[in-house]
DNA sequence: ATGATCTCCTGAGCGC
DNA sequence: TGCGCTCAGGAGATCA
């Protein structure tokens, strides 16, 4: 589900949301989530939440004995604020009870999230082979242009690779191909070099705008306070194939690339 | 070392 | 109504 844009919005509504507060109890599930966790999520109880920070499609919850509450949503993953009597939830697998009453759920149908309490010191071991965020001003035209240079994946996978840029998913790397006039096919080393800045430049459009918009929602995104975010009627591409194109008006196409779908224009996208 | 493929899960939507 | 199939905002492990 969620790629950059929502997660960001996700993170300014807690942070908004929950600094400050206490955590008094905690329910889990029982059910194995991706990976584990390295401390037991009971450790939580009596910890105070000081920040959350956002990294590619991690959110990181700084805790005040210096402890990090690393969360990922995977593809069907919402965080959830709730109040002490809100419904059960059937895939609601953490639970946080906070000192005022409130709750933060964690809920995952499909269980390809995480959520994993790092102990204080060091940084989360799994953020450091990531690469440089996508909306980091230090990625500029030249980092990108080195990054292409050294790979000969389709452009579609090159944006999908977290190592490299952090941050897109399968709808804004079509989305920012399709507004750059790039096909997903393209080997990324092949990318003219003059294109290379609108490529950045449609890379941060498409995600400032979809942050804009507080994200993207199909069936299911919805953000901390279950809103919806709205950018669905921006798309060009992403799921509209037989649709036109709405810069040349051609029919997009559906295509599969590594077992995934792209959606891009024959006619515009080169 | 890079890139493609498989895998982890549940649920929605569709054709029959 | 139900069955079987396809597809879904991700990414770690494995294999060539």
């Amino acid at each position: 589900m969620p790629e950059l844009p929502e997660v960001e919005t996700i993170r300014r509504g807690l942070d908004q949301n929950i600094r400050g507060a206490r955590i008094v109890r905690v329910h889990e599930s029982g059910a194995r989530l991706r990976g584990g966790s390295p401390r037991p999520l009971q450790e939580l109880v009596g910890r105070t939440v000081q920040r959350v920070d956002r990294q590619a499609k991690f959110l990181l919850l700084g805790l005040d004995d210096g402890a990090t509450l690393l969360l990922h949503l995977g593809m069907s993953g919402k965080v959830l604020l709730t109040t002490h009597d809100s419904p059960e939830r059937v895939h609601t697998h953490v639970r946080l009870e906070l000192d005022d009453g409130r709750r933060l759920e964690f809920v995952d149908p499909r269980r390809f999230g995480t959520v994993r309490l790092h102990p204080p010191g060091g940084h989360p071991p799994e953020l450091s082979h990531y690469g440089i965020d996508a909306l980091d001003p230090a990625l500029d035209a030249a980092a990108l242009e080195r990054m292409l240079k050294g790979s000969r994946a389709p452009l579609k996978s090159f944006l999908l690779d977290q190592t490299k840029i952090a941050g897109l998913g399968n709808i804004y790397a079509l989305e920012a191909l399709w507004r750059a006039g790039l096909s997903p096919r393209r080997i990324a080393k092949n990318t003219p070099k003059g294109r290379i800045p609108l490529l950045l430049e449609s890379i941060r459009g498409v995600l400032m705008e979809s942050l804009a918009n507080k994200g993207t929602s199909f069936n299911d995104y919805v953000d901390t306070l279950g809103d919806p975010g709205t950018n669905i009627g921006f798309l060009a591409v992403f799921q509209r194939t037989g649709m036109p194109c709405p810069r040349c008006a051609t029919p997009v196409r559906r295509i599969v690339q590594t077992g995934r779908s792209s959606f891009y224009c024959p006619g515009c996208q080169r």
